[in-house]
DNA sequence: TTGAAAGCGCTAACAG
DNA sequence: CTGTTAGCGCTTTCAA
């Protein structure tokens, strides 16, 4: 059985005064006697009212509603999942609630999401921009949404970002394998039309360029969605004729791809391997995966804090923070090469 | 700069009509010569216009609010971002959107986000029920709120119900391991008053109970929050003068503790392992770690299926389903102990 | 310290 | 097919 809301009237009818003292007593606004506000929240006790903060947020235009939106590529993903708690962590100290959305990458799925945020009227949306232009959000931004995009920037926005140093991670994840002494690296990377993938393999051409290595287009491997897809390319590279000694993977997903390759598979021996991302149990392979590691949190939390100084007024020129990344050696990028001697 | 919103009044205003035939326009209602339709929809994009769903919630009384809340442990959980997941798919479908929040297991906190996401009129919630007394989840009920718990059941309430049968799963993994020759096996567990826990203990119990044998206190650890304090646990129980051939670790962080301890660490000598919960790489560590898993997207999809099913009309009484769980032996779960032999 | 009146943006119900 | 009226539950403003 479905009982009625109570509203205000209700309770005030209950509590013997009017509606506008309960709207005090509820708000917790100052000027209400101690006892006329007892028998009120006596009255919305008993009557189990709540406040409808849709009726309210009708009355009080401009005031923020607060609510974020949180708009990443898949919360599944542990990476984003880490990232969302940071946000949501971040709300909890504002008294704000976090919707959530996962575009796939998908630019219309994105533009579904975000409409269906902006008809709540959320006060702000952090998001991972998927590929292609986001000046549609310019309209979002123009009604007073504020945006903050993390892991790579909006083409066409003009908002504050949080990403980390890809291109410097990778080029030191390539250094290192080649202070081990490895020429012949393969790579093996996620879709290029994602700016922190193109900026990853920018690091590793620019890595190699520095001791006048030239990348080997047949070791090279774009555009690999998923674990299983990774997989199937490391087979293809490390059955090249003259493989490589080591390998660099562009994120979590295409590590474990090439882990799974790697792994109990015969006829693919194990090469060096450095990967982008950090994941859990990293260090408990066998040998230990070196990774390049982000801190998905401290990017959610940057990213809550850019997002709650703008809601709360900030009006500052779009900012830029770059988060550091860490190369952690474990085992797996400090293999030499078979013939680690110079021919 | 902030633009003032368009309101439908703006809308008619530019397109020379009246309010309703916008209203009309908007919500794809037909009655509308298609020649008006263009006008406004030409106003609609001109002005940027975007209908308040606060408003229009508020004058739909009793209709949904498109909206649902997801409360569970941590978001940043693998196992409940997979559910997440599946819930949001399943959101998207019904053209819903989801709130989020984490409670910390933490029963307070619980509250406060419910609270949170009532005062938006949120249409149902799916919720991992922290330990404690659900009562207050019943006035929700009455108000229409849908409820649907998922990985245990709540305390003092009737709703819907996914869980998968932990009882039976831990059951299963500790015959497995007598099976195996192990008769000494330690217990590693989270907190007991987490009813999913407590069923896991009681199928260790009585798998162990079925040959007679009686659990040794001294290797059974309860209330373990996390990896760090599953690792020291494991310490202990393995140090113990007496110590076990096997381990049964509730769940995955503890599981992964365990592993921390063991990996490495001098003095510890690995002993036979079966874990509740599958996760990331567990059949590429050495030994792989065999494991009774679970399908956190099944549960997912399964709760919001429930929960859209009750949104919709369903009044039936509350069901409870239970998922199967599946012993997936890779390894580590199958070492026999180091006196194989009957004495 | 309390209350009455107006109206936020929208839709239900009815009228033309 | 289109428009008018009333009012959802709340806050703002002003008056008592």
């Amino acid at each position: 059985m479905v009982l009625k809301r109570a509203t205000m009237r209700d309770v005030a009818k209950a509590a013997g005064v009017s509606l506008m003292t309960v709207s005090r007593v509820v708000n917790g606004e100052p000027g209400v006697q101690p006892e006329t506000a007892a028998r009120v929240e006596r009255a919305i006790r008993r009557l189990g009212y709540q406040r409808n903060d849709a009726a309210r947020q009708l009355r009080r235009k401009g005031k923020p509603t607060q609510t974020i939106g949180l708009l990443v590529d898949d919360i599944a993903n542990p990476f984003f999942a880490t990232l969302a708690r940071a946000v949501e962590d971040a709300a909890r100290v504002h008294s704000f609630v976090v919707l959530i959305g996962s575009s796939n990458d998908s630019l219309e799925r994105e533009r579904e999401v975000i409409s269906a945020f902006s008809a709540r009227r959320v006060d702000g949306v952090i998001l991972v921009p998927s590929a292609g232009s986001h000046r549609f959000l310019r309209a979002q931004q123009e009604l007073g949404v504020k945006v903050v995009c993390v892991d790579r920037p909006a083409d066409h926005l003009d908002a504050d970002t949080v990403v980390v140093d890809n291109r410097r991670g990778a080029y030191q994840a390539i250094r290192h394998l080649m202070q081990h002494g490895h020429r012949r690296i393969g790579y093996l990377g996620d879709r290029e039309d994602i700016w922190a993938v193109r900026e990853r393999f920018a690091g590793f051409v620019e890595a190699l360029a520095e001791d006048e290595v030239t990348p080997d287009q047949a070791l090279i491997r774009h555009g690999l969605r998923g674990r299983a897809e990774a997989a199937d390319a490391t087979v293809a590279v490390l059955t090249h004729p003259d493989p490589p000694t080591a390998l660099f993977t562009s994120n979590d997903l295409v590590t474990m791809g090439a882990l799974d390759s790697m792994h109990g598979r015969s006829g693919i021996s194990p090469v060096a391997l450095v990967g982008f991302d950090e994941f859990a149990l990293a260090d408990k392979l066998n040998p230990p995966v070196t990774v390049v590691a982000q801190d998905p949190a401290a990017i959610g939390a940057t990213a809550a804090q850019l997002l709650f100084a703008r809601i709360n007024g900030d009006t500052s020129a779009p900012r830029e923070v770059v988060l550091l990344t860490r190369l952690i050696a474990r085992g797996s990028g400090e293999i030499a090469p078979p013939s680690a001697l110079p021919r």
